[in-house]
DNA sequence: ACTAAATCTTGTCAAATGGCAAGATTTACA
DNA sequence: TGTAAATCTTGCCATTTGACAAGATTTAGT
């Protein structure tokens, strides 16, 4: 798939035969809305590279309200890290809120491939670094900026989010409840 | 040293002649206190192992304020991972906020055991993911719990932290002010 | 031990956000 | 297309937290 190996390349370049070895050991998979890509209790097992659509991590916390941890669009890996390293029961769901199509990997197939091609270990590594660094930067952000400035820069980067997940979703993202994120938007309109 | 020794058996077990063959590519190094170990806008060159006393991660925001991002304790590694591993400069300064020893490796030295001892580089890719998997616990603590049962786990967990540190730094680790978080003391202390 | 600086506490008031509930709007699907 | 469910908005009031500033306490250095 071309969406899978112009992402590879921009992440960590790799020869390009190496890179079609690669992607030839994924296989596509579709999924319907509301499917779960993995479900929390469960040991990760599979890696995802998403083609079409959208899925949201959440938890769900002491007072049973669901909180987003994340959204994951198109073009873009799917995974929960310490479930599917660690190979320990998963904290988080992972859901579809759209019907979805990506190139999925098992655990022990990435492992090999891992352990193969040091190319792809290196982009393996990038990745979680990426990961790791743009979360340190979202949490940063949220004791840094207002819950309006983060509501702005959510909708300047991400703004697909907005077209597939309902508001609450997005406002236990931002770490605020629908209806302070209703009114910051009603703010926002009357300027 | 054994307690480096002893913290990468517990991480991701090596054979002990491996186990030492690491160990003796770092140097021993001492910091007084204040020193800083990384600076913003510089490339993180290199990576500790913290023999004792205590660190700080900070940024400031855009209002002048010093946010902490994370203390590192005795005992634990102490790196910026994003300017570390993808060679950028750091958003991020680390600290002295005690004197400090610790046993340190340059990036070359440490890419080169990486790519030598495949143990070393499981047992790196193991505490990437231990680190990222503790900052998104973190992070879901910061949304669902509030600021006294934040404030609470810190002191539990890790009590040493408030010997060393001042009260506004803790402040602005929990996404606080000093001054509520003096409040959330005193209304502790009268239960 | 003395003094200055740093740190911590506390008061007052303002701003941001939450809880709850009702009503408006949109969406899904039979 | 019609209707129920889901989603979104809004009003009211309470709570949390922040900004600022003054005073108390602790710490560090001579």
């Amino acid at each position: 798939m071309e969406k899978f190996l112009a992402f590879i390349q921009k992440t960590y370049p790799i020869p390009a035969n190496k890179a079609a070895e690669i992607v030839s050991c994924f296989e596509e998979r579709t999924y319907k809305k509301g499917d779960y890509f993995l479900k929390k209790g469960a040991i990760s097992n599979e890696y995802m590279f998403l083609l079409e659509g959208m899925l949201r991590g959440f938890v769900t916390d002491t007072e049973h309200n669901e909180v987003t941890t994340s959204f994951y669009t198109a073009n873009n890996v799917v995974f929960e890290v310490s479930s599917f390293f660690s190979r320990i029961p998963s904290v988080e769901n992972i859901q579809c809120i759209t019907p979805c199509t990506g190139l999925v990997i098992r655990f022990d197939v990435l492992n090999k491939l891992f352990h193969e091609l040091p190319e792809f270990r290196e982009f393996g590594r990038a990745l979680l670094v990426k990961g790791y660094t743009m979360l340190k930067k979202r949490m940063l952000e949220s004791v840094t900026l207002s819950a309006e400035e983060r509501y702005l820069e959510l909708l300047d980067n991400n703004p697909e989010i907005f077209r597939n997940a309902p508001l609450k979703m997005v406002a236990s993202y931002l770490g605020i409840t629908d209806t302070s994120l209703s009114r910051i938007r009603k703010e926002l309109a009357q300027k």
